[in-house]
DNA sequence: ATTATCTATAGATCTATAGATAATGC
DNA sequence: ATTATCTATAGATCTATAGATAATGC
């Protein structure tokens, strides 16, 4: 049985961010809230391992390249809602339902995390290699929103009204109680369907 | 009569990018164009002087630091839509009419700009102080979107329905006629007023 | 004299690699 | 023996400043 905080190794320099996850999620944590907060530019590897509590270079025992940190954690960011996009097919509701859930789902998800890190799907920097499957999965997202709202335009219009939470997020000094949110973009998506 | 391209000075390494603009318009198109297509981490200013044909430290005549240029930019981006909305009042039009010519202008400003800069608005950098002005300007365009809209959250909404057309002119390999695009976010908009 | 450039460079990074070391596991 | 760290550093930037210079304007 390995903790996830399992001690083998050398000890590290400074205390953990995470008492409870491994090294990789620390990791991701720190870079996450950098990363959305500050800039993934302005954002150095040594800022990312002070809050780690480990040195520099310790982070490439994890991560070949400061591009992989971003891109793994795009990837399971988009990830959650993916999944779930592609479990409503078997869930056997109507098309304006399955809307209304994925829309309601998706809303929560870019919510409720830990960090705004939904603000880095706009980076221009993803247009790049390290950052194929990421692309990838959200693409997939997109397409169910188009299957759903019934057509490219409505779906694509739904989508920026689904992330337009992550503006919100960043913008607003304070938010609306996330199902009032939830509840309101997945009315105002509803209306866009049979555009 | 001072031409745009007027000859004082040092003459250049290179060969002007934009022979009618001046030196700064031709920074600013430069910086556009390097910033939305690659990053403004990943662009260094001496791409962004080596595409305006003079020497790195040549643009430190024009712009005090690196984030005065996108500063600028950000804030000559968002300009038109934000006087646009403020010359709507005199308008007299009723405000479901106002806010459809808004959208359309603003969708038409976004897609027809000679870079997709928009899409540094999502930048988690703009939050620091470089950036208060291009903010102040920002929050005008999202206030005029929220009265027009009859209240914060439908505003809000309609604002991230706008801006959706910045994710599609980077992520779509075909877009829409524009025509047809600003007709569709316009109407798109009219139907979450009501929410 | 003024303007807009140039050359040269200081100084401060920053990412990533190499090799050593301090733990646990067997 | 394996793992996860550490120390040290190479090498490659990158931004911004100082001071020189080549034009035009007066």
């Amino acid at each position: 049985m390995s903790s996830p905080t399992a001690s083998v190794g050398r000890p590290r320099s400074g205390a953990r961010r995470l008492p409870t996850g491994s090294a990789r999620d620390e990791i991701l944590d720190a870079a996450a809230e950098l990363f959305a907060e500050r800039g993934y530019a302005a954002t150095s590897t040594r800022m990312i391992a002070e809050m780690v509590g480990v040195r520099q270079a310790s982070l490439y025992y994890h991560f070949k390249t400061k591009e992989q940190i971003l891109a793994e954690l795009l990837e399971s960011t988009v990830r959650p809602s993916v999944d779930y996009a592609s479990s409503l097919p078997e869930q056997g509701l109507d098309p304006a339902e399955a809307l209304r859930a994925l829309v309601r789902y998706d809303v929560g998800v870019l919510l409720g995390a830990r960090w705004n890190a939904g603000i880095l799907y706009a980076l221009p920097e993803i247009a790049t290699e390290p950052f194929t499957r990421f692309r990838a999965e959200r693409e997939r997202l997109r397409l169910a929103y188009r299957r759903l709202a019934g057509g490219d335009v409505p779906g694509d219009l739904v989508l920026g009204l689904v992330e337009s939470v992550i503006g919100m997020r960043r913008d607003l000094a304070t938010l609306p109680p996330h199902e009032e949110l939830q509840e309101a973009v997945a009315t105002a998506a509803l209306r866009l369907t049979t555009l």
